[in-house]
DNA sequence: GAGTGCTTGTTCAAATCTGAACTACTTTTC
DNA sequence: GAAAAGTAGTTCAGATTTGAACAAGCACTC
């Protein structure tokens, strides 16, 4: 057995301070998404994710991957934002077992509509707040882990 | 209407860093907490609160606001650490309508034996990556989100 | 080119989360 | 000190999440 290895008062503070943060500033953008446009933040980003790729479209394991959720949670919001007539579901060409997750213009037009919104509360409670060098900070800072966690 | 304001590439790096890496630190660690334990993350959460708290105990609102979750999602998880014998239910002296909730000794050693693994999981993939400087600069940044969210 | 093992996406049951409605108590106001 | 307004915690219904089990298609081996 290895020593047990606390955390010392700075590490705590950081990790205490990106936990509640992150999960006040998720409650946050859900009450506005859920506010302005009946949308999780989930589904959000599966609208984004989305809007970027080619095609307007993406694979079901892909996005999921990217959206952070599991499959079977993205089957279901799929199939909520299919009812919404935001996404569609197309066979993948190149794999018989594939589904293509589709943008639909609806879905395009309902993101326009949403993100002004919606980058507002990021803006005004994250990036902001924060200076140039503590933007870029915290971008090499969670990319690392980021970069651990994917593999 | 003022102009939508989009994010610049740093910006956006910043953002999406941030939203990916909290998700999937969030997943890991329920898993890790999951495996060893039984436990989820707002409920071993639950248990460190408590456990720094004087007397052991907290009220109910004071908990849910450190926990970051809903009034509800506490009354539930706390009657699921009671059932397992970790926390019990006590009537607050001051207040005829509070409740503490109170850490156990077995909750007290529950939590003695997950932390060791929980605290490897948030070094292994955040803390221990990220330089002194990192995690200062992190702690100042999250610290300025969390106070406007906590208004 | 049949067999074996992966990968894909869905379905399912169980757990959890949220906000709204509610009861009971406290605090403020006049 | 009664009435009004606010706060604490629970209950409830509905939505969402997860992992496990599954069916179907792909890909590699010999």
């Amino acid at each position: 057995m290895t020593d047990i290895r606390w955390l010392d008062e700075t590490e705590m503070a950081a990790w205490r301070a990106f936990l509640s943060t992150s999960h006040l500033l998720e409650r946050r953008i859900e009450e506005q998404l859920k506010a302005a446009a009946g949308l999780t933040h989930p589904q959000y980003e599966i609208l984004v994710r989305l809007a970027d790729a080619p095609g307007r479209s993406m694979r079901m394991t892909e996005l999921a991957r990217g959206v952070v959720v599991s499959k079977s949670a993205l089957t279901y919001q799929i199939t909520q934002l299919e009812k919404a007539g935001l996404v569609e579901r197309a066979t993948c060409p190149s794999d018989e077992r594939g589904v293509l997750a589709v943008l639909t213009d609806a879905g395009r037009r309902c993101l326009e509509r949403v993100a002004p919104g919606h980058l507002e509360v990021v803006r005004a409670y994250l990036i902001d707040r924060l200076s140039r060098a503590e933007l870029e900070t915290m971008t090499t800072a969670m990319t690392k882990t980021e970069r651990a966690l994917r593999t």
